[in-house]
DNA sequence: TAATTAACGTTTGGTTCACTAACGTTTATG
DNA sequence: CATAAACGTTAGTGAACCAAACGTTAATTA
């Protein structure tokens, strides 16, 4: 939902006191820690010209080898409309292939290159990196309780209802 | 970051495979569960008219009192500049009085009204009941764990010490 | 006391992000 | 063969986050 940065002519001066109902709610919690856990990743990202996209893209790719757009965009969870310019910025950089497919002249096959592989090896290590940052205060067990329990509700929100019969 | 809906023209066939390494990132997971939380909180509070915002503005003042605009921009986070809307919508509402402050004439009092008390009653048991879908796939344990676990990484984040003990 | 600095409410605007709609093209289906 | 569906792509919407600046008023300091 919100930051709680500092802005010019916005100082604070004391101590600013967020309600106990507020600062309890999960929803609130969850909001902010994500907002918090986007700006440490996107700038870590940054500093190696990529994008939360770029990675999952690549990620897709190597893990399960070339693709479709439309396919690509099922992985991920990026729009199709948006992958357009995700590919693009990565074939740019060199990163993937885009051809055509003779198959299906609808489609491109999306393959990732030997420099993308380079790529993703760097930004793995790089997103280790921020995630060790992001979890520092827990242990090593809560951490993985932490992502358990994350998964657990979004698998829980997630799943489609069953086509009706 | 991303959702998972399904839109016209972007149906999926068979299942779909999100790499692992995406899967398992702890920033993912936040990202991806906030976006369904917010989803679940907005829709369950326009059925009652009303945002977050309203939610917190109304809770900050009942907490703490009245006070001027910037004074609950920071105890809401809301930055002083969305501030002016939100209030005007709920002085619309007839939930909050805004008046100059004689004593500084640059201020403005927020008030709640006893009907915004009123209101605020019923969106807490709005959010209860939501929190209560929110966080069905756990126990009341980890529930509690959950909280627990995003408040630790918020506040070390934030730079705000934990509550003394 | 005069001059500077800062806080206030407000308006305006920019950026990013999630998302929809529609297009021309190509393939699948009845 | 007709119709529907999937593809890549472009364009655009609405919301959330945030910065800049303005006129007004108060606090600071010279």
């Amino acid at each position: 939902m919100t930051s709680r940065t500092e802005a010019a002519d916005m100082p604070h001066h004391g101590e600013i006191k967020t309600p106990a109902r507020l600062r309890r709610r999960a929803s609130r919690l969850l909001s902010q820690m994500s907002a918090q856990s986007d700006r440490l990743i996107t700038e870590g990202l940054a500093q190696a010209d990529a994008h939360k996209w770029h990675y999952a893209a690549l990620a897709s790719l190597q893990e399960y080898g070339p693709g479709s757009q439309a396919t690509l965009s099922r992985r991920t969870g990026i729009y199709r409309s948006d992958m357009v310019g995700v590919l693009n910025e990565l074939a740019e950089r060199g990163l993937i292939d885009r051809t055509p497919d003779p198959g299906d002249r609808r489609r491109n096959v999306v393959t990732i290159t030997a420099q993308g592989r380079r790529h993703l090896r760097r930004l793995d290590t790089i997103l280790d990196d921020l995630h060790e940052e992001l979890l520092a205060p827990l242990l090593p067990a809560e951490r993985d309780q932490f992502v358990q329990l994350l998964t657990r509700l979004l698998d829980h929100h997630t799943q489609q209802a069953p086509p009706a019969p």
